[in-house]
DNA sequence: CGTACAGTTGATGATCATCAATCCCTGTGG
DNA sequence: CCACAGGGATTGATGATCATCAACTGTACG
């Protein structure tokens, strides 16, 4: 076991047990950024409906093409959806950390293979049990188009990345993701990152090589340090902010 | 007035007046493809709601950054849905027709800015009303659930189309959404495009004069002809297929 | 210790962006 | 009716960036 896979235990980002959900909402703000959607009541809810389940770093939660049959709130852990391509290509259409959900399907079938990238759990959710109550409780409905919506702005969001001509832009967006949504007790402002560089290029759809040069790059012109293959360090954070949103 | 802007009336498309939704639904098909989500109930209570604005070629619907007071949904015409980068770049992260919905914020402000490609009509929902009947009917809500979740699934296609090498390839996607989504009575096989190149290349990811090389290598290897700029002809099948869904 | 997988580096070619010049179409005003 | 202006579209030349192939290194793990 290495050392990322021990420090993704919620060492304060989830006050309850139990499913969280999170989103920016899209009316105007009471308070900025991501809100805790979910009420002690909706949780409670959730809580009786779902089921968690553990799984280890490699484990499929489910397949693209299987029957959908339950909804996926992360709890702890890193996991991706991806979906396969020709010739052994792999798009990787989103990195999923706790609060996120998956499973959504398309006519009953899952559209995305979806796999841990650390020991993981997940909640799983029945999908005829969560239409039930979602038909019973529209305001827990309207909590999920909250978050289906803020993951629709993420997605429109990642199109924009990848569409991107430099590779080091792609992967300081990257971090940058990594930064919001990696766990909040790293110290000194490293940033943790569970995946593969291979995982990365099937993200910010470059090739493998492309994302070490990328990295290099950063290193090289000291923007960013690489202390091991899963964390690295904003030493520039000017630059930083410069190469990620640059057009 | 050209000729493709007359051409985009609803022909058969709709038999009602007023709003529309359809989506791939996320649960087990009835019947497959696209499916109308509104009772004639619902329906009602949209045209109550909604206003019907009609607007010309090239009118902004709204910008990003205004007050999100509305959603919409198309009724006739195409729009695009687009976000200002860097140095006078721009992306558009979908075009939209008729059943399509845009006006989802962040934040109580809009994320993108909608401006019409042609003369259109959209059906204007007040936010708070929507919200207020979308509150009182979790069986609506559940519709706009699904029809969300379309579009996210669009966004992750979206954003695999473009990670992609070939710049043939990438129009090709293009074409096939538009045959997809165009006036379904068009004769022959024609497809409507009633965007400008530079719109396709702010879709695509790619530059104007990428798009032309692109239609024109096309065109050489007989696969598909453009009578003139808003029109295309898939000549070879069976080719187009093979370059729309390569990796 | 050896296998497997992730990561690294270099050389080469493919593809696209950019710049610049030009064409084409449309609408406008003389 | 024609000249002109302007935006969109087209074409060519050049350079930038990335993918690919291949060889190699490092690390984890049995």
């Amino acid at each position: 076991m290495t050392d990322w896979m021990r420090q993704r235990n919620d060492t304060g980002a989830t006050s309850r047990r139990g499913p969280s959900l999170r989103a920016i909402p899209f009316h105007a703000p009471s308070c900025p950024g991501l809100v805790d959607l979910l009420s002690a009541n909706h949780h409670e809810r959730l809580v009786r409906l779902g089921a968690v389940r553990h799984f280890p770093a490699r484990a499929i939660v489910y397949r693209e093409g299987d029957t959908a049959d339950a909804v996926f709130i992360i709890g702890e852990g890193a996991v991706k959806s991806c979906r396969d391509l020709r010739r052994g290509r792999r798009r990787i259409s989103a990195f999923l950390f706790a609060h996120d959900v998956c499973g959504l399907a398309e006519a009953g079938r899952y559209v995305n293979t979806v796999q841990a990238l650390t020991p993981s759990s997940l909640y799983r959710l029945d999908l005829h049990e969560l239409s039930r109550a979602l038909q019973h409780d529209s305001e827990l409905e309207f909590r999920f188009l909250c978050r289906i919506v803020h993951e629709l702005r993420e997605a429109q969001q990642h199109a924009v990345t990848i569409s991107r001509r430099h590779a080091a832009g792609r992967l300081a967006l990257l971090l940058r993701m990594l930064e919001a949504n990696g766990a909040p007790s790293t110290p000194g402002g490293g940033v943790q990152v569970p995946m593969t560089r291979s995982d990365i290029a099937d993200y910010l759809g470059l090739s493998l090589e492309s994302v070490v040069r990328a990295s290099r790059r950063l290193e090289r012109q000291g923007i960013v340090t690489f202390p091991d293959r899963h964390h690295a360090r904003v030493l520039d954070r000017r630059r930083f902010e410069a190469l990620a949103s640059a057009a």
